[in-house]
DNA sequence: TTGTAGGCGTTATCAA
DNA sequence: TTGATAACGCCTACAA
């Protein structure tokens, strides 16, 4: 592949020249600038971006840690950030993996050898000391889906106790008295804190939770079928499912209707996160709108910025709340 | 961030020798290779990935090239690829787009400038010629979802006519007559030969297609939700509905239900691509499975492979057939 | 307006 | 077993 230099001796120029031309710079004659042009376009020239990283300690990449490529969710999350990267002209580093603390810990490691300035990562199995470590490293590190007070301003994230009280609020409204949650059995904060909102708004009501109410179990489609399967064996009663996500919310839904029970006439239920899925089933799913999309924008475009140099507003915070999308699966409780 | 200068330095040796204990390369003292782990250990120090390729005209990375993150089937190839990224170490250098001549172009493009030099493309909107002259020069660039002749041995391919066989034949077999198809109203090859797989079969079956069963529409959800309103619209009569692909069979199924039409009692339905949504939508979607994760894999395999320097056995091809998954949306058709 | 030369962090080829 | 040293392709003062 031609270089720079293939480019200056057919040209007739030197090194210096044909790198202006290339970076647009300024002090070239345009006679010379048409010429190498010309000749850059004979040879199909293209910048070696190793090269370039390698001299200008830039990397024009962005780079992306994220748990799963296939869940609609990180699909969604990959695409907001895809977005930013094309009109920004980046190349994204992708790295994919478990939520495991080792998986995490080689994304991130990888994308460092790269020495990528700026990247947006979804990490669940790291610890907040080792994660402001890394941001201490990288101007552009950027976290998505958690926060950490001490790197605020590197956080983009989403209030779910908020979003648990939404929920709870809003199934309280249309008279239920009677909840099941179905959550995820994974040991991360985002369950647990949608779990207290629940609690929190539920108490508030007057109403209790027992623990035989709340299944846990693997946060997709199979698992939500599991924890209604479960709910019912041990006759629990209700007239309200909340679940941890829409994945869950379609399994259960099945799971119900497999048994029999109409949604919403007998029982009604909510998912989370509003991904394709939520229109999909049937009836189309009432639940919360994760703006994770917007929100991965967000996070690239700061990630991009703070590479580059900005420096943060002090105090600034970029919390996001989950918004009711009301759909076909919630109606008022029938009168006893 | 500490460069192997430094690390040289600290442990009193040399550049060569520190490069040595990086790459395991023989030839080091053991008590030499120990000290100069450890000051790599203490310094954190990580080898610049560009510097690297740029000396080696390695990239140790896999280019992919596809048209969108969000679309079920493009995730699930992503994730057969990132598999083998995965296993085999390199990075992901990830190039998202439409597909658009110039969008396919520059995604290649950038891949080129990185040096990469095995990448997996999803392209449609190029044309022979153009991919051709780019396998000339990447010695792993391995296509998938596209056959090329010149360039068999780096094509992973499904056959879309067997699977319009397929699909026809088993409609026929559960004694279906009279068909309605919900295609894809874009000018890529797939629609085209699935189609032609279907006129194929029901040709030979004695039936007649005409055109006013055939609907053309975006190849989503809503565009199988328009598909059929047109042809309701239209009178055509038909039992059994062969879709494009699984969102639009989703959305041809339930505009059939919004239509008082019981699915499969009164119409059977199958769709194509077996993506997670098959097993959400109700009825489950008899569908024919579109192996893209093993596919994606195989290609990553390839590229790597080609690379690496393997050489392609004569007259290797790489082609798929999709399969037949029975679920629940075709039923036998009711004695008229 | 153009050219020269040094250096970015590594690997690899010779010598020692 | 080690150490100089020359690339790799590009950018950028500094000179001319």
């Amino acid at each position: 592949m031609a270089t720079i230099k293939d480019i200056a001796d057919v040209a007739g120029v030197s090194l210096a020249t044909v790198s202006r031309v290339i970076n647009n710079g300024p002090k070239v004659g345009d006679a010379t600038r048409e010429r190498v042009k010309k000749v850059m376009e004979e040879l199909g020239y293209r910048p070696n971006a190793n090269a370039r990283a390698l001299v200008t300690r830039k990397s024009a990449s962005l780079g992306v840690v994220i748990a799963e490529l296939l869940d609609p969710f990180f699909a969604t999350l990959a695409h907001g950030i895809d977005a930013v990267a094309r009109r920004q002209n980046v190349q994204i580093l992708m790295s994919a993996g478990s939520i495991e603390k080792q998986t995490e810990l080689k994304a991130i490691d990888t994308l460092l050898q790269h020495r990528c300035e700026a990247m947006v990562v979804h990490s669940k199995a790291l610890d907040d000391k080792t994660l402001v470590e890394f941001a201490s490293q990288v101007p552009g590190f950027v976290l998505i889906n958690r926060y950490i007070e001490e790197i605020g301003h590197r956080c983009v994230w989403l209030d779910n106790v908020a979003g648990g009280q939404i929920m709870a609020r809003y199934m309280l409204s249309q008279g239920h008295q009677k909840f099941a949650l179905v959550s995820s059995k994974y040991q991360i904060d985002d369950p647990f804190q949608r779990l207290t909102g629940i609690q929190k708004e539920l108490a508030d009501a007057g109403i209790e939770l027992p623990d035989s109410h709340i299944e846990y179990s693997t946060p997709d489609q199979e698992g939500g079928e599991i924890a209604i399967r479960n709910l019912l064996a041990r006759g629990v009663e209700f007239t309200a499912v909340l679940a941890y996500n829409d994945a869950m919310a379609s399994g259960a839904m099945t799971m119900l209707q497999d048994h029999g029970v109409t949604i919403p006439a007998d029982v009604s239920i909510m998912g989370y996160d509003d991904v394709l899925l939520a229109k999909y089933c049937r009836p189309k799913l009432t639940t919360l709108h994760y703006p994770i999309e917007m929100m991965a924008s967000k996070a690239a475009d700061l990630a991009l910025a703070y590479a580059g140099g900005k420096v943060p507003e002090p105090g600034v915070t970029f919390k996001y709340t989950p918004t009711l999308v009301k759909r076909e699966s919630v109606v008022a409780v029938k009168a006893p």
